[in-house]
DNA sequence: TATCCAGATTGGATCGTTCAAGATGGCGAG
DNA sequence: CTCGCCATCTTGAACGATCCAATCTGGATA
């Protein structure tokens, strides 16, 4: 069994003392070269790794940053999250940092866990995904100032704090302007009810584009809670009503349900789901997509921005969607 | 600012000495019935958490457990990675054990991390999801004793080791006999190339299912690397050359290939996937389904057997899956 | 009353690291 | 020659928990 190699090992190897080895660690500049490679040899040779545990003790950081991991409510955009979280890990990773999961099934117990969290394992940081209108969770954080990133924008501003978002206003423009260059006039929307920010600026998007395309929006656009068969069920609606010739999704999901209710029909109406998730890209759904891993690195940025020293508030990351085009559109 | 609540700050407040809190956390039976309570209500009063760095430091262990998160390639079949995931954190954090996640992009990095992780954060123990014949990984870890549990069968046993895994044949053959009780006979089935340990395993349940029927399976089964596009190829080829009536696929990737090679035959060939993901859920592909929070549950528990001092190897589980039926079979 | 014992409690050492302050030696200025 | 300064390196203490060995307490027994 190999003894444990620790701090003192490498110093009685390389022949000075345990807070020489820790400044060739951790402010390598005031060592001198000719020391500082005799310690680095040393390290070397005896494959020494700083014990995170005592250092944390000592400076009170545990370089550990936790993440939530959802139930896969629906699944299709459950995938979503995971891109994300790999994304993540692999970012913090390079950063020097881990992700730790977390779950919780409502606010009250998420913010409970960040208690715990914070009181046992000392975490560094939080990054939240999606965020809501007057969110308990970013102002619990904000009021113990702890540090925490959101993937999602902080839709009623009170408090301002580092964000990363995807532009979906602009995807779904994006979206709408390929659907208006193909020749449609009557592109309908189907989107989430009105009071979600991320709903919100999806339909925005299109509306605008519409707009300044002189297309009357009016009675184009339906309202939901995200679902396949809720997808299905406004697009008949839609097709009695006004018989769009393309329609344009807040999710995917909402897009499967549409193309089910459009299928077969001639000539054919073009449909577009927003998110790019596995289930777009195996049916061939045209779909608006969100840079994940671009996200989740800039999530990373901001925070070790935050916990590194940089004591004024980092900007807001507002990154581009694109549009990945199949064959439903 | 609050002061630190440490183990001293307990004590103070319920006139013990520190390690009568200490004992009411670890031995709770050892210290007097009224002590304990006064203790109990002084760390609830003061709402003291245990320093786990400091716990580490001494006791070596650091209540953490490390899961590999994948890049998510297929895509399809990567929310069975999620969903395993999720099940993987609640249950281990109702064991008081959080999950770590790591990357790698292959078996040396991810060897390579393994020793990082345990160097610096002390882990203990890991959850590797699949493996394979002659899998690295698995050897490396037990060479050095440390826990971990795999999630998926050692396949070529040479090492046993804890595991919990799913009854593929058993899956394929129940989807196999539902199929046969449909009326089918000519039941087709579309899989991995032989070698792997779960392709073969799903394989055989097919074929033993249709023996015992009577039906001879030569010429029915087809192999291939997991795709969409090589599901509907073989799929194709299948029926110029068997003209199956239903056909079994070793994942919702191939049945969803070999549904689209279908679409619209009379009378309709039945298709059954394996996963149940959730674009089968989606499209109301019928498939087999696998126990993803039971297994995660049941790692858990074969670690912590490991862990909290059971010295027997812990038995191996293996958990049935059952058959989501939805209107393609 | 003295002795003993089991169970409860105490103080001190320890884990591996970093922080704060002190020691060493060389060099130039007064 | 002496002083101070700088660069470099070393020593002692601390972080917050657990482990170990020693001490205390109260009741039963002689």
């Amino acid at each position: 069994m190999a003894e444990k190699v620790t701090i003192a090992t490498v110093a009685r190897h390389a022949r000075v003392s345990r807070q020489t080895v820790s400044n060739v660690l951790n402010s390598p500049h005031i060592v001198r070269q000719e020391t500082r490679q005799r310690v680095e040899d040393a390290i070397n040779a005896l494959g020494y790794r700083a014990n995170q545990a005592a250092r944390q003790m000592r400076t009170g950081r545990s370089r550990l940053i936790a993440a939530r991991i959802e139930p896969t409510r629906d699944g299709i955009n459950g995938s979503v999250l995971d891109r994300f979280l790999h994304g993540l890990t692999e970012t913090a990773d390079a950063a020097g940092y881990r992700v730790l999961l977390y779950t919780a099934t409502d606010d009250d117990r998420e913010i409970a866990t960040y208690g715990d969290l914070l009181g046992t394992y000392e975490l560094d940081a939080f990054v939240l995904v999606g965020t809501k209108y007057g969110d308990p969770r970013t102002a619990w954080l904000a009021e113990r100032d702890v540090p925490f990133v959101t993937f999602g924008r902080p839709w009623d501003a009170l408090d301002a704090h580092p964000w990363v978002d995807v532009d979906g206003a602009a995807g779904t423009a994006q979206a709408t302007r390929h659907l208006l260059d193909a020749g449609h006039r009557r592109i309908a929307f189907i989107g989430w009810p009105v009071g979600s920010g991320v709903g919100d600026d999806r339909r925005a998007g299109w509306r605008d584009t519409l707009l300044a395309a002189g297309v009357d929006p009016d009675g184009l656009h339906r309202e939901t809670e995200d679902g396949i068969a809720e997808g299905e069920r406004l697009m008949r609606d839609l097709r009695v009503a006004v018989a769009p010739t393309a329609v344009l999704c807040a999710s995917d999901s909402l897009a499967l349900g549409a193309l089910q209710a459009v299928r077969g029909t001639d000539p054919p109406v073009s449909v577009i789901g927003f998110d790019d998730t596995p289930v777009a890209a195996a049916i061939g759904l045209t779909s608006v997509s969100q840079p994940l891993g671009e996200a989740a690195a800039r999530c990373v940025d901001l925070l070790t921005g935050v916990l590194d020293g940089n004591h004024e508030t980092p900007t807001p990351v507002l990154l581009q969607p694109s549009l990945a085009l199949r064959h439903t559109a």
